[in-house]
DNA sequence: CGCTCATTTGACGCATGTCAACGCGCGTGG
DNA sequence: CCACGCGCGTTGACATGCGTCAAATGAGCG
């Protein structure tokens, strides 16, 4: 890594080389000349919480990685129901889409960083380095498997079994929280979980409570959840008995 | 197969060239003497209606390409509760996974062909085809798509608009059914379209009944509907009011 | 012709949505 | 520093839509 010293070009994170995420992203599969040809086409974006990073069937013209922050990705009815179909961490890649219309919005939660490319530039480096649509290959499989998990989460869980299922997935694959404690910091409010799990925020709540009180989970402010005990959540989530 | 008459070398089905799904399938993008070396790795294989193609969190060695027939993509709960993700048509692409195993089952509901692909040679291939991968990566993000709408669909949507959706999506999407007439040909039982739309049969067969009493679609065999009014059902899915 | 299985229809109860009130934390302004 | 207001979350009372259970109908097939 380069600087320290008193010259930090660095510090507009810009250089992919320091990238937080980098490890993670679809980028680690890259080498170093081949990253800065990537970061010669990417730019830098911030995004406040509540503030709208794409509208969904808009015409799709950039490719996004974010970087630090979370995302909501948003569907809609006409008669403002609202479906959450996914939520976007750091590393993780928005607005690929087939057909050039994003297909959801998506809309930071907290503060959200992202490094944006032309969609056309980025297809076009594709072809340059195979491994990188290898790698797009991969995450787009891995995303069609946890949407299939999602689904039989909204078409054939209980409440209980869709916040434990929830609780479990926090847990196991993000950095948000810390695995050995099994403490989540929740980044999104009761509305977003509740659109996202198909139920209303009441249902949310008591189903928080419920858990609370059967001593499964503790709450420490209303965004901070501890898992006591974990494979009891399991059992839960998985629907064991009926 | 084979036989008939002595020298039906070509009824095997095998030579792509002269495939049905070969225009709308992935392999479009190659040309003629690629073809042939996708065809030197595939075997056809035939499933009987209730057989199961394969299984979900088994180690996954094959990719599917279905050539005939409609098979159904389940994921089950411990209890037995089961959720059908997706159906898959002629020219559809299944078992593709990150992790090398199957995210859900594959049963085929109708007879089935498929042609099959050892994975490793598969994605060997991909590497000499930089197009086959990228016609990949659009189905993926196909797909995806798709599941989002299922997302929003399975969470938000009530039983009519869940009816009346699966309905257009059938008359738009696929050659199981001429567009112009409407007319549908149901080849999944009413157990299926329930686990597809996160319902009961019963609450399945009393919606069916409904749009026939509003007179928006008619049913000629329980396999068999019309749709009526075209318009009138796209409102319907779409949710207008509330 | 009668059996079997898919589908339909009916009666009923409950889980979850709806509506409403309340509490709490936090920021703002006096 | 305190008072107030607002947004988010919780809790309660109530209603209803969908699931559950059960029986009737109908279609396909031996």
């Amino acid at each position: 890594m380069s600087s320290g010293s008193p010259l930090r070009l660095v510090s507009q994170s810009g250089l992919c080389e320091k990238c937080q995420v980098r490890s993670v992203a679809a980028c680690a599969v890259l080498e170093e000349g081949e990253l800065s040809q990537l970061e010669s086409i990417a730019i830098n974006k911030t995004f406040a919480p509540g503030a709208t990073i794409f509208d969904e069937a808009e015409d799709a013209p950039s490719i996004f990685n974010v970087t630090e922050g979370t995302a909501r990705l948003v569907k809609l009815l006409p008669s403002g129901k609202r479906q959450i179909v996914g939520f976007a961490y750091p590393g993780d890649m928005l607005g690929l889409s087939a057909h050039g219309n994003y297909t959801c919005s998506a809309e930071a939660i907290s503060p959200v960083k992202v490094c944006r490319f032309p969609r056309k530039k980025m297809l076009a480096l594709l072809e340059d380095f195979p491994l990188l649509k290898t790698r797009l290959l991969d995450i787009a499989a891995e995303q069609l498997s946890g949407a299939q998990d999602q689904m039989l989460l909204l078409g054939r869980k209980t409440p209980i079994e869709k916040l434990a299922s929830f609780l479990l997935r926090l847990v196991g694959t993000h950095r948000s929280c810390d695995a050995r404690q099994k403490n989540i910091d929740l980044v999104m409010t009761r509305s977003d979980i509740a659109d996202y799990l198909g139920l209303t925020i009441e249902t949310v709540s008591r189903t928080f409570t419920k858990l609370k009180t059967d001593g499964l989970i503790t709450l420490a402010g209303k965004h901070r959840v501890v898992i006591n005990d974990v494979s009891a959540l399991q059992d839960l989530a998985e629907d064991s008995a009926a």
